[in-house]
RNA sequence: GGAGGGGUACCAAAGCGGUCAAAUGGGGCGGGCUGUAAACCCGUUGACUUCGGUCUUCGAAGGUUCGAAUCCUUCCCCCUCCA
């Protein structure tokens, strides 16, 4: 096949580093193979800072190999010091447990297969790091870890450049990383382990480890790390994190989160984050740009929450945005009747709207003409809401600003 | 262990007895332009308010004073230099 894993890899702008690219070409073409990516536990779920990496195994799953999901049980009670300035806070067995089990849903989504060779295979580290002896793990080991060069790994030598202390516990994270790859290797057959490029320390370790122990040669692979055009990284905005949960972020804020996207990144973004193919992609690139950008909330929307959802925000948008009412997929607040007969107030109403919860601040936009009921400009802080601002259908349309809009409706 | 410098709002950084809810820049928010983009321009940015004000903030706790972010004491944390 022409187009292998990696240069499909290489084409849709995964690819930043790899410990022995010709090889692991040569490798793949010949034999399919098993490749993992370790994701972190300390949130009940993952953003879009993570769906590249996502989109990887994916990826591999096209070309025919086996992914291996590892979520971090182990590693996560210890805590990566790689790109955080501080020592993290330590979570509890019970939150690390929820929180696994809620992750896996994701990937029970992007990796869902009919194939059951192609299946994730998912593996908790926390299985074999607890029963590690400590001794044993030292002669065994750790003595293929000097200390010389684990102190020249960006995760470690930064933190004691800024004089920031580095708690014993997790320096050795690299080395608990390492012995992942190792025990994946001898358990799973896993010769490939990717992440992102601030992880390529910690792989680099893994498959110096597995050569070393076991003679056996696996490899490593990383992505960029993804910025947008305006300097930002990828997966939050002042609002919040944009999570891959229905529960925690709406599939219309997920596909509006799409939508906006600057104008820079879509190209980019169409390559990573969908399944369109390179070709097609090629092919309409030079559509509208918000043509473009519709049609990559459409496809992001649609990995996650599915085409129905997808379809629904994109109708919803459009109401909202072209036709300037309302939609099905807007999020919707009921009040009961007798609020208003009890004299509710526009900023009462944006307060139970929760899109803000400082008055003061509520108060702020009216003044500077930022609230619209049913599109027109609210001018007076004190206004109470009347019976008659609702449509025949019971329903009014608040919004703040130009992007934020929800149906209030009456029970 | 010794000497010095510092901890101010979301971040950076001024202020160093009243005129300080605290300059300025970034970020955020709102408006304008436009394309639900970027750039640019304008406004705004502690909370509550009957819009008169009221209350709480400048590492923590005490004190001096009519009055403190500003002065004093103790404590906690950070940085630089010497050992």
């Amino acid at each position: 096949m022409e187009n292998s894993f990696l240069k499909e890899f290489k084409k849709r702008e995964y690819y930043n580093q790899c410990t022995n690219s010709e090889e692991l070409e040569k490798l793949m073409s010949k034999k399919k193979i098993r490749a993992y990516i370790g994701f972190d536990c300390t949130a009940t779920s993952l953003h879009v800072g993570s769906l590249l990496q996502i989109m990887c195994l994916r990826l591999l799953q096209k070309h025919g190999h086996q992914p291996i999901v590892l979520l971090g049980g182990g590693t996560t009670r210890i805590g990566d010091p790689s790109g955080k300035e501080e020592t993290r806070k330590i979570l509890s067995e019970k939150e690390i447990e929820k929180n696994i089990k809620n992750i896996k849903k994701v990937f029970n989504i992007f990796l869902r297969t009919k194939n059951p060779k192609l299946k994730p295979l998912f593996v908790n580290n926390y299985k074999w790091l607890s029963k590690l002896n400590y001794i044993k793990f030292l002669r065994e080991i750790g003595k293929h870890f000097t200390i010389n060069k684990m102190l020249s790994f960006d995760s470690v030598k930064l933190r004691l450049e800024r004089e920031q202390s580095l708690s014993y516990m997790e320096f050795n994270y690299m080395i608990l990383q390492a012995y992942d790859f190792l025990e994946l290797s001898n358990t799973k057959n896993c010769v490939m382990q990717i992440g992102g490029s601030d992880q390529w320390g910690n792989i680099v370790n893994g498959v110096d480890l597995v050569k070393r122990y076991s003679g056996r040669q696996v490899y490593g692979l990383t992505t960029p790390l993804i910025t947008l055009a305006s300097g930002a990284k990828m997966g939050k905005t002042e609002k919040g994190a944009i999570w891959l949960d229905e529960k925690l972020l709406s599939s219309y804020d997920y596909w509006q989160y799409w939508r906006n996207t600057d104008d820079r990144d879509v190209i980019r973004f169409l390559k990573m984050y969908t399944d369109l193919t390179i070709n097609k992609i090629e092919e309409i690139k030079n559509k509208n740009v918000n043509q473009l950008k519709i049609i990559l909330a459409n496809e992001c929307t649609k990995l996650l929450h599915g085409k129905n959802k997808s379809l629904i925000a994109e109708v919803t948008a459009k109401k909202t945005f072209n036709e300037k009412s309302t939609g099905l997929g807007l999020p919707v607040l009921k009040i009961q009747k007798k609020l208003i007969d009890q004299d509710l107030n526009i900023v009462e109403l944006i307060l139970l709207s929760k899109f803000e919860n400082s008055k003061s601040e509520i108060r702020r936009i009216i003044k500077n003409k930022g609230v619209k009921i049913n599109n027109s400009t609210i001018e007076d802080d004190k206004m109470l809401i009347k019976n008659n601002f609702f449509e025949e259908n019971k329903s009014l349309r608040l919004s703040l600003g130009k992007k934020r809009h929800i149906k209030i409706e009456l029970i």
